[in-house]
DNA sequence: CGTACCACGGTGTTGCTA
DNA sequence: TAGCAACACCGTGGTACG
């Protein structure tokens, strides 16, 4: 605020300044004029009229008036400077004004203006002149204000005519309200336009009340206070156009202060109301996702297990192939395509009704193609299920797992991956035992390196059996130590009936699964046990479709449906062992 | 003491209504 | 078109605060 009045008051200098310089040279212009006119008429007319000089004088103080808008300006002035040069000076000082410029150089002493001009000087003499006088200087800030404005008014005034001017006069410069007739004049010098309200309120009394108030801190300070309250609601109003560029859907121009408070209020509550929304929504997200990441953990995990199963059968049957070579083994599968591949490789003459061994190309093969290949596959690979080779005893297994149709019959459908916990997968090395003890073949496959299992394998080949084919696929990983935590009881354990025995021991023998083994259908293990005495076991003894394998009973294969082994089925007249805790388990017993 | 805030009153403008 | 209400603007005085 202070730069402010400072920089006004400089400016306001400046003004002052200017204005003194334009009123003395229209005071001289004036002062040639009326020299110059009194001159001619002096000089044309002094014998004839005597009352010329009457006439001239008006004209004389008129022009003082339509002057006097350049004139208040000088008024300011009144610096004491200006006037200097003139003879009038002394007057103007008193005064204040401009006017008493003017008169004074007429001299005409006539009636007007001595009397206007004496009497501001009186009037305001008491109190405004004890002001102005004793400060000149000072009284500046106050003058300055009014005379910027003064210009206007006075042109304004001025030529409309002595009582007009007087109204506007009073308010400028304070004191001199009071002269009517004075004002006019005055008003040209002061008048600025201040507030039309004050002059309006400028009674008398009152004038001299505040005047007197304002000395102390008076008028300066009332309008350094008006000037800041303007700012003050200057800021205001920004603050409040700011807002309503603010608020969305809101007129520019038609919405007063109150309804922009309205709008904001309503705004500001809508979008609180939107922020809660939005929370609850992230919330929502947020569980969704976690649920879907459990989900995606879930199917990873099995895809995992499936792949190790995978990775076991290749693994398997590429160690089983230089095996196959010595003793025919067969991989599990049901499918009429094993048994016709069976019945090609009989044809031929890779060798008898027994286990036919397929070339590697075969097994390979079969091993590559990835699970989806087959649709509704049996045990083998409708999926990369763990037990995707149920069937490891005839010599048609091995081919078996690219046929589609045999699928359909014995393992419906391929049970979810198992629940096991995610272990970590190591390629079991798949053990093939081929035993050529009288004359019966035994054939182990199995894609766990469970040493429990491998160990029941042995145990069964050394079994009295004639074949003994083992095929045992765990989808677990199933190192002993992995499995030991959280084994699920062997489920169930078909064994030919001679092998009873021997499996028994299993339940012992299983270090790691002290469970009890089950036997379950050992009657139909009695048949199995006949069938594969008579070659059933590769395949070769007319099982048949593979489809339809199931359903003969001749076959006398066993199947075990466990939970966790869906997808399981033997054909052939084996044993098989299912162990819940692998994907794939299955022990054929011929 | 300077500044900011508030309240009051006056005035001008604008839009609506009888 | 006059009257009215609503609104904005302004000046002014009082008060609180740093």
């Amino acid at each position: 605020m202070s730069i402010e009045t400072l920089l006004e008051a400089a400016r306001f200098l400046e003004w002052q300044a200017q204005q003194q310089q334009r009123a003395r040279e229209e005071q001289e212009r004036l002062r040639l004029e009326r020299e110059r006119e009194q001159e001619q008429k002096k000089a044309s007319s002094l014998a004839r009229l005597a009352h010329a000089l009457p006439v001239e004088e008006p004209r004389i103080e008129a022009p003082p008036l339509p002057l006097s808008p350049p004139a208040p300006p000088p008024a300011p002035p009144p610096p004491l400077a200006t006037p200097t040069p003139l003879t009038v000076i002394p007057i103007p000082v008193v005064t204040n004004s401009p006017q008493p410029l003017p008169p004074p150089p007429p001299l005409p002493p006539a009636a007007q203006p001595l009397p206007l001009v004496p009497r501001q000087p009186a009037l305001v003499s008491t109190p405004g002149l004890s002001i102005k006088e004793p400060a000149p200087l000072p009284t500046r800030p106050q003058v300055p204000p009014p005379a910027p404005l003064l210009p206007d008014p006075k042109t304004t005034v001025a030529p409309t005519g002595s009582p007009k001017p007087l109204q506007p006069l009073p308010t400028p410069i304070l004191t001199i309200a009071p002269h009517p007739g004075v004002q006019p004049q005055l008003a040209p010098q002061q008048p600025p336009p201040p507030a039309l309200g004050t002059l309006k309120l400028a009674p008398a009394e009152e004038v001299k009340s505040s005047e007197q108030k304002k000395r102390p801190g008076g008028i300066g300070t009332r309008e350094v206070h008006n000037k800041l309250e303007k700012n003050r609601r200057a800021h205001l109003k920004e603050c409040f156009e700011t807002l309503k560029r603010n608020i969305p859907n809101v007129d520019d121009k038609k919405t007063s202060n109150l309804s922009v408070l309205r709008t904001a209020l309503r705004y500001i509550q809508s979008l609180k109301r939107k922020e809660k929304e939005y929370e609850h929504e992230m919330e929502r997200l947020a569980r969704e996702k976690i649920a879907t990441q459990q989900r995606l953990a879930e199917l990873k995990h099995e895809l995992s297990q499936w792949m190790d199963v995978l990775e076991i059968d290749r693994v398997l049957r590429q160690t089983c192939q230089p095996e196959d070579d010595q003793a025919s083994t067969s991989t599990a599968s049901e499918g009429e395509d094993n048994i016709d591949e069976d019945m090609e490789e009989d044809r031929a003459g890779l060798g008898p009704p027994k286990l036919s061994h397929r070339p590697q190309p075969e097994l390979l093969k079969s091993t590559l193609p990835p699970p989806s290949t087959a649709p509704a596959p049996l045990p083998p690979h409708p999926h990369p299920h763990p037990h995707p080779h149920p069937v490891a005893l005839s010599p048609a297994h091995l081919p078996a797992q690219p046929q589609p149709p045999q699928q359909k019959t014995p393992l419906p459908t391929p049970p979810p991956p198992p629940a096991t916990p995610a272990q970590t997968l190591v390629p079991a090395p798949a053990h093939l035992v081929a035993t050529a003890g009288g004359g019966s073949t035994v054939i182990a496959h199995t894609a766990t390196t469970h040493a429990s299992v491998i160990q029941t394998v042995n145990h069964v080949l050394q079994g009295p059996g004639g074949k003994h084919i083992a095929h045992i696929a765990p989808s677990a990983p199933s190192p002993a130590v992995q499995l030991a935590p959280a084994t699920p009881p062997i489920g169930h354990i078909t064994v030919h009936p001679a092998t009873l025995n021997h499996v028994a021991h299993l339940g012992s023998q299983l270090p790691l699964y002290p469970q009890p083994v089950a036997v379950s259908q050992p009657v139909a293990v009695s048949h199995i046990a006949h069938t594969l005495s008579h070659q059933q076991v590769n395949g070769t003894a007319g099982l048949g479709p593979p489809a339809t394998v199931m359903a003969k009973p001749a076959v006398g294969a066993q199947v075990v449906h466990h939970p966790q082994l869906v997808g399981q089925t033997v054909l052939n007249p084996v044993t098989m062992v299912t162990m819940p805790s692998f994907p794939v388990s299955t022990l054929k017993l011929a």
